[in-house]
DNA sequence: CAGCGGTTTGTAAACGATTACATTATCAGT
DNA sequence: ACTGATAATGTAATCGTTTACAAACCGCTG
């Protein structure tokens, strides 16, 4: 491997003015400048980056986990992120956890050990605790799935947000309506389950225990619930689910078992992934602004950079209820209703 | 910052002392190990890993480039490279490219600048000469998507599959096909372009160029795509798609317009993506052994590390096909048909 | 008790850059 | 030709570890 001595030797002069050239000081004379650059051409040198962080004592990387990498939920709110460190010239990586805390904590000690400058945690496996702890002294947001950790934090008013979707299906006339939930109770899970059963009651609504699945956020949840609630005595006329791709698999099953999605059962899904558009027929969901969430939860990060010891900030983003065919009461046709997403490549 | 001065210092012991206790070195008294771990705990002492990397020349960090990370398809490969990396105790990092030439080159820096120890690229912007001139010196391999350039390299035959599809579609009887591509030409989709010429050429079939449809992996290309169709004075009875995104454009827009995808007009996807199983009507799709893809890039990839001038290898593993609704001739009910893809959860 | 082998510990060089400070070159003004 | 200011360059310390080599220590043996 080349290295600076290289360099400095073969140009005839010394490692600082190669230094210099490379970090475009400006107290080196044009000639010099020249012949250390060709000379840098011609062994092709690349500075060992280690180093200059090392004495720099910067990475200027920063880190993002996600559980998946499988959940298109996450594109948006990592090109937010990704926009923002790069008005301040820091590189993102992803980081997959997999949910696994071991693997978690392995990225995290990217950061304890200098490898990295910051964090931003699309979801936890560690606790509070501990968390709170290395955000005294690292910078770390949490973005989306916030826990009591000492942290600053970005995410929709999970509750409010179950709360307006299930208001919204009351108004539509449905009595009994069911929940499809996580037996895992992520942040949101927890949030969006309280917005529901805050719903119910404010409407004098009997939340009927048979009328709650839990399961996993894949589509089979979905289709088993769909089975366990088509099964009851009374079905329900309404399902509120807590994210998009149970929802999917609840309209899958319905078709399968010949039923009308909205006519026969209004489905609610949550997130607004693109399968919610897609599907035919298309899925009334919770739009979250993804790439507004990820934005800010970066800026914060930057903040926290800048001062670690700057206060913890809690932001709540506006969300939308985007209606489709899935709730609809009378449908004639398979015409694609209103609530088209923002237009999202499927790449 | 403590450092492993402060820790000796403490421990009463020299730096190497501390450095042989951190490194499990066995030439260390189980008194003064026992001693100076407790002062590492009390301190909450990290080791500077820049240091460590530098001394090492190593940093035990492996990149993968995806050009999006909004697609589903990746997410199976990943976890079979990141299966592979650990067994040797490395740690991979996902970089997004968003297809940028300048991003994808600022990660590249990474690798030249020692600050990680091998590139695994699932696709690549720049060209051939550049890259087989880094691979020259920097671990690299390709992934699914093979240039020309001089690297090792992992995918199906993609020339082969689609050939494969195509006469799975004549064989069903269908004799005016018609083909949707994208307007950029990945090295798959030249193949998958050429295997679909092939087959029709072999069975003495005529490509109608008003049956090739071309824009991007959008399912708003397969809606458009299908508009065109429909429209021309003999439409086609079926289609194959480089894209499971494609297709599910394409039956969407066919149930819209009240036709039945498979019997009205069959279609084709490509990759075996979750929502091909998951759609409904499901979609016939030319499956990719993924985990395998990713594991086996993935070890080329060490192998290339542990000797760069090994010489490049080129793999090619297995498809499938996978038959469902979207090219049944009849389709009674919308009972599932087989090819129930590996059980995904859509996280 | 000198000498020996083995174990434990310490000293200091090295990794490859950055940068404060020192030195040298350049040149205008007298 | 000399001075002094300014620009260009060089010297060497430094970052925080690892590790080769040297030194100290310990218990035994003869």
């Amino acid at each position: 491997m080349t290295t600076i001595k290289d360099v400095a030797q073969r140009a005839g002069v010394s490692v600082a003015t190669v230094s210099r050239v490379m970090n475009g000081s400006n107290k080196v004379s044009e000639t010099t400048r020249q012949r250390v650059l060709e000379v840098i051409e011609e062994l092709s040198y690349r500075p060992n980056l280690l180093v200059r962080n090392l004495r720099k004592a910067e990475t200027r990387k920063l880190l993002i986990m996600l559980p998946s990498i499988s959940n298109q939920f996450y594109s948006q709110i990592v090109r937010g992120m990704e926009d923002r460190a790069l008005l301040d010239r820091f590189n993102i990586m992803v980081c997959i956890t997999n949910s696994n805390p071991e693997t978690e904590q392995s990225y995290i000690s990217l950061l304890t050990t200098r490898l990295a400058d910051g964090i931003v945690f699309l979801s936890n496996e560690m606790d509070d605790e501990a968390i709170s702890q290395i955000a005294a002294a690292y910078p770390i947001v949490q973005c989306c799935e916030c826990t009591g950790a000492k942290t600053s934090k970005v995410s929709i008013d999970n509750r409010q947000a179950a709360y307006d979707a299930v208001s919204h299906l009351i108004s539509l006339g449905h009595r009994r309506i069911a929940m499809v939930s996580t037996e895992k109770k992520h942040p949101s899970t927890v949030d969006r389950e309280a917005g529901f059963r805050q719903a119910m009651e404010e409407h004098s609504l009997a939340v009927d225990d048979r009328l709650l699945q839990y399961g996993t956020y894949s589509f089979q949840t979905g289709m088993r619930a769909c089975e366990a609630l088509l099964a009851l005595d009374s079905p329900p006329s309404a399902v509120f689910t807590i994210a998009d791709s149970i929802a999917v698999g609840m309209v899958k099953q319905l078709l399968i078992r010949g039923l009308r999605p909205g006519p026969d059962m209004a489905v609610y899904g949550f997130d607004d992934t693109s399968i919610a558009s897609l599907y035919t027929p298309s899925i009334t969901t919770v739009a979250q602004p993804r790439y507004d969430l990820g934005y800010t939860a970066m800026d914060l990060l930057l903040r926290k950079i800048k001062e670690i010891d700057s206060p913890n900030q809690t932001l709540l983003l506006p969300h939308k209820l985007v209606i489709r065919e899935s709730t609809c009461g009378d449908q004639t046709d398979s015409t694609v209703l209103g609530g088209r997403s923002e237009q999202e490549e499927l790449v």
